[in-house]
Order: C-alpha cells, then structure tokens, then sequence
DNA sequence: TATTTTTTGATGCATTTACATCAAAATTAA
DNA sequence: TTAATTTTGATGTAAATGCATCAAAAAATA
C-alpha cells in the first residue's frame, strides 16, 4: 500500500544525492542546484513564490537564496512599488552553472527513464503531476498548523 | 525534459514534510520514521543494509539508528559469529509507533492517488519501480567516487 | 479612516545530513 | 599463511533544514 510512496522517496533521495555530489564542482552546496534552477527559468520571482514552487520552508528558501546571492549566482532587486519584496534574478555566473544543472539533470532523466517508451514516459509524467497536486493540498494544509485524521 | 524528475522531487519532499510534522506527536525527530519502519519490517537488519533500502549516506543512517536507540525505539544486538554487525530490532515501544507510521503513510498514499483507478495506480506503481531500478545504479556509481559522463 | 489579518522576509536554535576519514573485523587474493 | 581489499561501524566537521518567533509592509475588514 505504501509502495509507491517510497518509491518516490527512493528515487527523490538518489538524485538529490547525485546531483549534490556533481555539483560540488560548480561551488554548489546542498540543494542550491533546485533554487538556481527556478530562478533561472523565473527571473524576477520571490522568494515566497520560490518556497512553494520546490515545496520547502521558507526559512530554508531565504538560507538557500541568501548563500546564492553571496557566491555570486544571484542578485537580489528591490520592487519599485511594493517594499516588502525582493525579486530574485541569476547573474551570468548563475546562468552559466544552470546550463551544466539542465545537462546534468537531463542526463539523470534519461537514466531514470532509459528502458521506457515515449508513450510510458508520458503516462508516467501525467500521473505524477495529479500525485503531485493531490499531495500539495495536504502540504499546505498541515503547514499551517491543520490537522489530518487518521 | 527534467520535469518527471521535479515533479518526484516535490512530491517526496511535500510527503517527508507531512510525515515529520505529524509523527513529532510521536517522539519521532526528523527522517526517523523511515528508518523505524524498515527496522520494524525487516527485523535484524544491519545498518548497511538499512542504508541501501532508504537511500541514504552510511553516517546518517547509524546517527538515526543511535537516536532511535537512546530514545527506546529499537536495540541494537550483537551476531553470534561476526564480531563486526549490529542487528537492529524493534521495541515494544518502537512497534507502536510503527502502527501509527503505517496508518499514516497508508493515509497519505490514499490521498496520493484519490483520483486514480486502480489500473493507474498499479500501473505508476510499476513505472516507479522501474526508474528507481535505474536510478540505484547510477546511485551506487557515483556514491563510489566514479563520474558519470553527460 | 482605523483596526485587524495576511504576507513576506528574517534570525535563533536544535537537529539532520553527508563528506572525509579512521579503525577493526571479515573476506579475498597472492 | 600472509598480505591486500572490502565491509561495517563510527566520529569530526561543515552545512542544510525547519520550527518558533519576530517585525515590517501590505491587504482586507470594520
């Protein structure tokens, strides 16, 4: 019953290792790879936005984003009418590293997928998508405090 | 390309988050849970072998597994023969929040998949267990220092 | 308009995570 | 058997993670 959900964590837990090991050489730390790669692709986002794009805490997306920001790959940019927010932009040092991200990200998602035909790789990216929104509800629900019964 | 891959990722991490936020009624610190729940299933099970189930680095899973003993959740216990393993069992204490482990994940997957018929759920089931098939590979590959070439 | 609530960012603290490295026992090779 | 290699466990160190909490700005409500 609980299969696929460790299969999924199986499988998340891998690549996350492997990526964090290949990106030692790009002076990436622990899981900035996913924050760059966000940023990259929408420039000019927040930071709040950025905690719910990857499903993680914001105090762990500010850290993530504020080492980025003091190693050179981002740039935070004040709104010109909202004070509160920062909008999160790459530099070219960042859009270099996240062209090596893409590579290697797709190379582990040939690996992931290499004995599947298109038709299953399709399925499969269908199904996981509705997984993904059906746990999503229940994220934000028990992050704010909610209780599920079970 | 890569969005089989993210997807996975938040789905694992949105899960891990719901898990620890609920399972800390139990005593139970972060990542804990996974490691309660092999022990409980597989009974003298070693610590190295515990890490390849789950997925995780040596180093953490003996300081899980040593958590998990100070706090009376397993023991561990000495082979008869090879000086060098530690068998790993549960406590009584252990296998009741392992009931409440299972209830839970099993809850979670329910609402993973509340929209899939059976034939979807069988079938992403399969396709799960196939890229982390896969994935173990090149997991072990790379855990062992050799680079892969992309 | 004034008050309340929500949003967004930030930090202190405790904890996990994992790489590098060591050490001892067990296994394999010479 | 002896020497070299692998397995298994362990720890120091550095870093990420996330909860609790604060604060300021913005948005919603009275």
């Amino acid at each position: 019953m609980t299969d696929v959900l460790r299969e999924v964590g199986m499988i998340a837990r891998a690549l996350d290792s492997i990526s964090n090991i290949e990106f030692r050489q790009l002076n990436l730390t622990k899981g900035q790879y996913l924050y760059l790669a966000r940023i990259c692709e929408n420039p000019g986002i927040i930071q709040e936005q950025l905690g719910e794009l990857i499903m993680v805490d914001r105090s762990t997306v500010i850290r993530a984003v504020k080492r980025l920001e003091t190693t050179g790959f981002i740039i935070k940019k004040a709104d010109l009418t909202n004070k509160k927010i920062k909008h999160l932009h790459p530099t070219q040092t960042g859009l270099k590293a996240y062209q090596t991200v893409i590579r290697e990200n797709n190379y582990s998602t040939c690996v992931a997928l290499h004995d599947f035909t298109n038709q299953e790789q399709e399925q499969l990216e269908r199904l996981l998508t509705r997984v993904r929104k059906n746990v999503a509800i229940d994220w934000e629900f028990v992050k704010k405090g909610n209780h599920r019964q079970y």
